[in-house]
DNA sequence: CAGGTTCTCTACCAGTTGGTAGAGAACCTG
DNA sequence: CAGGTTCTCTACCAACTGGTAGAGAACCTG
């Protein structure tokens, strides 16, 4: 037996992704075994084969897809600016981007709440490096007098609540007026970035 | 029999009371009938006797639930200033202390996602009138000058996400520093009102 | 060939779920 | 008293769930 951890394999890896885009989409807890297996072309006895139990299946999809969004914002803001402003920017569109395009990365986070079993400090963990550089930089640039002043942590809370709503939550999407197709993306992607550029600015009033 | 909506009784009013909390807890569909009936003090067969079915119920208390929400903050709204910058923090203090005191209020909302009978469309529909005037708000305010140019109701709905996002969602409270007591909650309301109030604020930067 | 790995097959299990059926008991009202 | 309303009781149902059991079949490797 190969079972869970260990090892991998295409047919796992296969399972796995097919898992997180079910989970993500429809509900950490309304697909149950016979519909991933079906979905992964596989059999029940197969997915128990590789994981053992269908809670360590989700737990390892939990993990894969927060190291893979968290993989994504790093390679992102590597390759980008250094600048705060940027930096903050460039978060802003790799996670909106990532939401849109495949939703159930954000859409597996946002199940963490109904969760048997608590995974929600597993996540916050993995978060953690992506978090602290987020926090450092923030700081840096407090001081620098760029950046509003206030708890960085709590920023960057509230920058994820920001994109991740406005791209997974119902009633926040149900609530503005829809753009359709690519072009109100844009658009749409264009007012979340002002918005929070606005939100974490250094700035005086006007008028 | 006086099934479903018809008129009420104390009986159901209790149910309902009842079930809003559960499910804003412990996730919609993660709470049995019995365990609802049980929590009322009532046989299951009562909660079918008023509720014809488990989907019946589970509408109206979400029906219930969000004109409640809605109430508080047309009452917070109607009882403040007019001066829309004031509005904008009478609308995050309001459903910012709703969600900490009562926390299945903005529960049932972040839940709407995996519902079988799509009752998005519903809710949206009955935030309506909020979600207008909110916006009829910032439009007038954007001509005044004070609040930065952009889509209004993209805006409503990003202050939406901030304030529920950061007071339901366990990873963006998981990201920022726990702060225990009301001390911690205080000064984590007075970053949310900074934070929207600098998102929406017309401005110019400094430094 | 031997043996392990990977996967399928049929069959089954116990637990939980939403829902039904029908009788009966309080209770209030006309 | 009659009759409707409200609620409980016992009993049951089909559907679905995650999980088990064991045998067998391909496949590759040494």
């Amino acid at each position: 037996m190969m079972r869970s951890g260990r090892r991998t394999s295409p047919t796992a890896q296969q399972i796995i992704a097919v898992t997180a885009r079910l989970l993500g989409t429809r509900g950490i807890e309304h697909v149950s075994l016979d519909e991933i297996a079906v979905a992964a072309g596989v059999r029940k006895q197969t997915v128990l084969y590789w994981f053992g139990s269908r809670a360590a299946l989700v737990d390892t999809v939990i993990d894969v897809t927060v190291d893979e969004l968290v993989a994504e914002v790093l390679a992102a803001l590597a390759g980008g600016p250094t600048d705060a402003l940027a930096q903050v920017d460039t978060i802003v569109v790799t996670v909106f981007d990532a939401a849109v395009r495949r939703p159930h990365l954000l859409g597996v986070l946002r199940d963490l709440r109904h969760l048997p079993s608590d995974r929600s400090d597993v996540v916050t963990s993995r978060l953690r490096p992506l978090v602290d550089a987020a926090v450092g930089v923030l700081e840096h640039e407090m001081g620098q007098g760029r950046i509003r002043r206030g708890d960085p942590a709590v920023m960057v809370g509230l920058l994820y609540a920001c994109i991740g709503g406005i791209a997974a939550d119902p009633v926040a999407r149900g609530v503005m007026t829809p753009g359709g197709g690519i072009a109100g993306l844009r658009r749409l992607r264009r007012e979340v970035r002002a918005f929070v550029r606005a939100a974490v600015m250094n700035s005086a009033v006007v008028g």
